[in-house]
DNA sequence: TTATATGCAAAGGCTTTGCAAATGT
DNA sequence: ACATTTGCAAAGCCTTTGCATATAA
């Protein structure tokens, strides 16, 4: 079974427990979103629609993508201020972070085995059972240190301020 | 000096250096924020200072938490969905994150030097310059855990959605 | 005096919702 | 047949902005 066929069928028996219904544009959004390799908002995903073609509404759109998380097939960030991204729901495959370009905006993704070991010896620490978490690395890429991006300029576009 | 003395000392000296001008309404909306010694919203502030009988209005608010937030006299975090919360800036203390409980949405702070340490690894190793970073573990805390709450029940009512 | 700030209300951007018509089971 | 969905437009929420008036320097 190839992984959008695994997809599509943890998303018709997501519906059918709850008694909902696959239609058309349901299945239409999940396997679009699905494509994408990278981070996409819900506007984004409405235009590659549109121009698939597929007369979708926004709303249904919104409606969707949010049964898609309850789902598990998309995870959400919000790197971005103002509006929500997601992207594909990393199944079986490991856990990943971020590490993001205050130049250029790009996203790239890290894996800290240390770090994720060292989460559960926090959240022992406090007594916490943990769920889930993030965590966001914000810097200048290699790319941009070379065009000559500093530190001080990117941190002026910074959407998180916390002292380090 | 005083910490909010001091703090009073940086935004000034913040508003000189800037051609800006130090008016009642900004001096009020500092000693105020500065004050809450947890996490706030906008509205919160605004709601606070009302009932001090402080007749700011909420454009002014926003535009002066702008303003602290650049003089790094605040913080900002983005737990909640929709809005922006604000912190006291820590200076001088150590950096730390947070643990949210997704029961009762309590906020912990945390502070792991190996982890700060093992970040400037994985950017080191992607060419990174890190600036700054954001790290939030969401689980049960001991409370809850004891009140019967679950790791499922939790699981629904986290803002985050990304796979482990 | 004069550039900057304030308050108000209106506008913005993203997301959600109410409702009649359409559709899956 | 019937409950669920859709599309549309309207409303919601947080935040920003335009503009006339007020105020710090």
């Amino acid at each position: 079974m190839t992984r959008l066929e695994e997809e599509r069928k943890r998303f018709q028996d997501f519906l059918r427990e709850r008694g909902l219904k696959l239609t058309q544009q349901r299945l239409q959004i999940l396997e679009r979103a699905v494509e994408v390799d990278e981070h996409f908002n819900a506007e984004e995903l409405f235009e590659l629609l549109r121009s698939d073609s597929h007369r979708i509404s926004k709303a249904t759109v919104y409606r969707t993508l949010a049964l898609l998380v309850e789902a598990d097939l998309l995870d959400t960030h919000d790197f971005e201020r103002g509006h929500t991204l997601y992207e594909r729901a990393a199944h079986g495959t490991a856990h990943h972070d971020h590490l993001i370009c205050l130049g250029c905006d790009r996203v790239f993704e890290f894996h800290s085995e240390e770090i994720e070991l060292l989460q559960e010896v926090v959240a022992k620490r406090f007594d916490f059972l943990m769920v889930n978490h993030t965590h966001q690395i914000y810097g200048v890429c290699g790319r941009c240190q070379r065009q000559g991006v500093t530190a001080e300029q990117a941190t002026g576009r910074s959407r998180v301020r916390s002292s380090l």
